[in-house]
DNA sequence: AATGAATGAGGCTTCATTCAT
DNA sequence: AATGAATGAAGCCTCATTCAT
């Protein structure tokens, strides 16, 4: 039996294709692969945190600023498909060096959300005994498959339009808190 | 020609070598490399659907549900290196055909969780306002990421005694819910 | 005007193809093409070097010391034309790095040709004001210039018989020597 | 697409940069790189052969005008080190049809050589026996090695004034001749 | 059933050459 | 005449897959 039909994913020469250019073309401009695609996440991490601290700087509660961010993520990978391409399953296709340097370009965007939780926990609007590091995985976790879901659907709804349920659900949880709560404390 | 030295192949000659057997080998019981991928993936989410139907059927409410499944789906991946390296990491490098079948495999998996988020609201314990797909979302994400992290961390923490603390979290979510709604309640 | 017709020296796929293979098997014997290349010299001159260690053994003078070793050397390029063509064509085509290498290489080489000059010197065979460099430089010069001449030359004449003559006038030089100092000397 | 780096070739792009101008100028007054490569050859080997006949011709004996030739050869190649690199060095990474060119090109210098020796086998100052091409490759080959030599060794050392020193091991051989014929002389 | 040497398609990258400015 | 960004053929190399043993 002969090879089924060879590889899938000629990654240069798509990307290249992508960008209109010849495959040799995209050696003007970066070094290897590693380069494009780490160049392409720093940017678009890059700016998403940049205007990221500008819109949650003019926000005042925790929760309007985790609103704002995932708004704007959703929005900024939904209006560029093939960004979110690149972000959601060309960068996943990629060595374990490279998912180190990954690791260092997220950390802005980490950093923001653990700001955010911070500043809720400290305005009393979040729970005191809330992990960062797990909080924080809840919000990116839950923002990267939701935006991986939009990506393999084939981008066949709005993205952005989901933001305000996402917060939603990551503010309240998934308890009907009030009366369940309201009854255990009529319980107490 | 004059041997010198060996040769090394990345996936399958490592698969291989991890099953004690010769590359040639695998192809008697697999297709191919997507074959082998997604039929581990298959039998591992297979048996965790299995073994978390099982112990969901032994817990009374959605909460417990939950709790049983996500430190299953821990203990089961923080117990095989190898195991989580393939799900968090290889198959992730697949082009979007397979990406389709996997989304397929999981379906059980997400269906569990979906009748678990169902059961919290009709026993008034979820929010009835919960969107089904984003809770899911929230969840399998959550949980995800948290492998994820623990994978690329090199596994120097134990993953399934997180369980707990990411339960917690996707219940209550991120708001101090008892006193901010007790004090909403009371300035109604 | 498109581009002449492409490349003219597919160096892997011309060495894969003269041994029968296909490009990758190459790959698992040599760990690339450097490799290749510099393991093939290592080889070549190592055997030559090998096998003249002991035909100069069995040799009472200088000068058949090198008439052997010469004999030895055009004989082995003279019967492999392959081989030839790889160190006097395809091994210069290389970068700095690998030239160094194959400097390495070629010292058992340069050294026997010293140690030749060195014994004639002691013998009172070869002139004591020889520059060592210098006369090593001509032997293996004359040498590499009469097998690069054969294998542009498209091999028509037997290199190995070239032997006796180039030995010859490497010992003689140009001077008709007798003839020539007896005149100096009858002058003096 | 954004630019973020430069690009570097390296043949064409360092010969234009070396000259001055942009890559695609060089192909104003060039074909292609063969084209550079072997008008760079021609010129060279022209001027010195031009010289040469100049010097030649101021020159009584073979002997001195081989002197003559050799010294003026690498102080034209140890004056000017990228000419020497290209020629001995960039000039061999050519396919074997140029390599057949670089031979017509260097025919002339060929013969001039060839000349000299005539000419000494004429005034009986060269042995009458001598296998005139042997002798050339010999003259040739021992120039060629002593240049390439000094190109690789990073030009450590003045090359012209290595040509006495040649010249004499050419003319006189290995052969500590005199006392040696004499003797065989005396023994006769 | 098992092996593993051999294969060759296709990936990344370089660089001689072109052409719109 | 000159430029240099863009091109794309072809180089090196990897690795999923095959097949003779």
């Amino acid at each position: 039996m002969m090879a089924e039909s060879g590889y899938h994913h000629a990654q240069i020469s798509r990307i290249a294709r992508a960008a209109g250019v010849a495959d040799g073309t995209v050696y003007l401009y970066f070094k290897n692969k590693e380069d494009i695609l780490v160049s392409l996440l720093r940017q678009t991490i890059g700016q998403i945190v940049e205007k990221g601290r500008e819109q949650v700087r003019s926000q005042e509660t925790a929760e309007d600023k985790l609103r704002s961010l995932v708004s704007l993520y959703f929005r900024e990978l939904g209006s560029d498909w093939k960004l979110a391409m690149v972000t959601q399953v060309h960068l996943r296709q990629v060595d374990a060096n490279i998912r180190r340097e990954i690791g260092n370009i997220m950390k802005p965007f980490y950093n923001a959300l653990d700001d955010i939780v911070q500043q809720g926990v400290e305005e009393k609007l979040f729970r005191p005994s809330v992990n960062y590091r797990i909080a924080r995985r809840m919000i990116f976790g839950t923002m990267d498959e939701t935006v991986t879901a939009w990506v393999l659907s084939g981008q066949k709804y709005d993205l952005a339009s989901l933001a305000e349920d996402v917060v939603d659900v990551l503010l309240h949880g998934l308890y009907d808190y009030p009366s369940h709560d309201l009854e255990r404390s009529a319980q107490a």
